[in-house]
DNA sequence: GTCTATAACTCGATAGAC
DNA sequence: GTCTATCGAGTTATAGAC
């Protein structure tokens, strides 16, 4: 298992104490964590959160700073990549559910704190590196003009395919009510989502 | 306009704090919304809120029930209706979008909040007439076996119609940051969107 | 009903012993 | 490095005058 890139040995208290952020902050937001349950979890006192880390705000920073980075290169490399576009598409679906399944509180973190902040997220934490969509566009522009697919602006290609491998997820617990399903059954229905995205988004390429 | 329910006069000190509060809880959440910033907002001092709602707990247990249980009611509307399928999905995305565009943050407000307190919202916050789709799920299988439409399971056609109508007003700010696109831009590329979510859900399901 | 003043409490942060 | 104890700022909630 991969240890945090630029962090100490997997069990030093520093460690301790970013994984326990991690998992408190990521799915209670900045607000919602007190920062007496990160030292509970980590199994050790509050003082020493300040000792590693001077404050919660910039405890909080690392832990974002972290996540964000973590999530945008696999994006960036299946964009910017010069398969052909239904191959893109399907290792795009592919691996962006696969990402979130394994870190089902991450979209909402990210959603949530870009609204409550939007300043110190595009000010400090965003990667100067983001996913370059100018030339799947043009792919997707080609692709119409040769009539191999049905016309369709390729921003909003992008947000439907997002939109349909991100909102189950941040939205499960809605859906599961609406659906009246049951905790394993949903886990279920959400593990058939790759498929059906790809299947969906395709079809409704189709010229 | 219409007046809240069964609210007092929409001028009166009550109807006053619970329009501040709505306002601030909606955008803020429960842990991220101060008293004094309701108060400020109502035009009132912070004792008033008390006198009228005890606590912070009940003034936002107030505006959460109303939130919910205003949303529901058009969308089941439709759902349960004995249109004809493609209309049905037409009007779906139609008012879907529509109420959408009118309190933009109301989706992320109620995932926000289930997502932090299941228990309160599955037990005292859902309200006991939720959409029963069964009936649209018949008429899809019904739709398939007919022909006239793509096989598809009728829980993922719902699921994939509600990711397309919320996730881009959801994920607005971050949806801005990958497609470089200013406010003004945005708000237009929304308003297609009622559109957009139509024609490709409909290309999606032709046979 | 509405206000001012303040009590009671929560929580991030620090001091200081070990 | 790690702990206990405590401070101090900020917030919810109440007491009491008008």
């Amino acid at each position: 298992m991969a240890k945090k890139e630029n962090q100490q040995a997997a069990d030093s208290t520093e460690q301790k104490i970013f994984d326990a952020a991690h998992e408190v902050f990521t799915q209670k937001g900045m607000d919602g964590t007190k920062m007496q349950e990160i030292a509970d979890r980590a199994g050790i006192n509050k003082a020493l959160l300040h000792y590693y880390y001077r404050t919660k705000e910039k405890l909080y920073e690392s832990v974002a700073r972290a996540v964000i980075s973590k999530a945008i290169p696999a994006i960036r490399q299946i964009i910017e990549s010069d398969l052909p576009l239904e191959e893109k598409i399907r290792r795009f679906i592919e691996t962006y559910i696969g990402i979130i399944s394994r870190n089902p509180f991450i979209p909402l973190f990210i959603i949530s704190e870009i609204n409550k902040h939007p300043e110190r997220f595009i000010d400090s934490l965003m990667p100067k590196d983001l996913p370059k969509p100018a030339f799947f566009f043009r792919q997707v522009e080609d692709e119409i003009a040769a009539g191999r697919i049905r016309p369709i602006k390729p921003q909003h290609l992008i947000v439907n395919v997002i939109s349909l491998c991100v909102f189950p997820f941040v939205g499960k617990p809605m859906m599961r009510i609406l659906l009246g399903m049951s905790a394993g059954e949903m886990r279920l229905f959400l593990e058939e989502r790759k498929d059906e995205v790809t299947n969906f988004v395709l079809a409704a390429l189709r010229p």
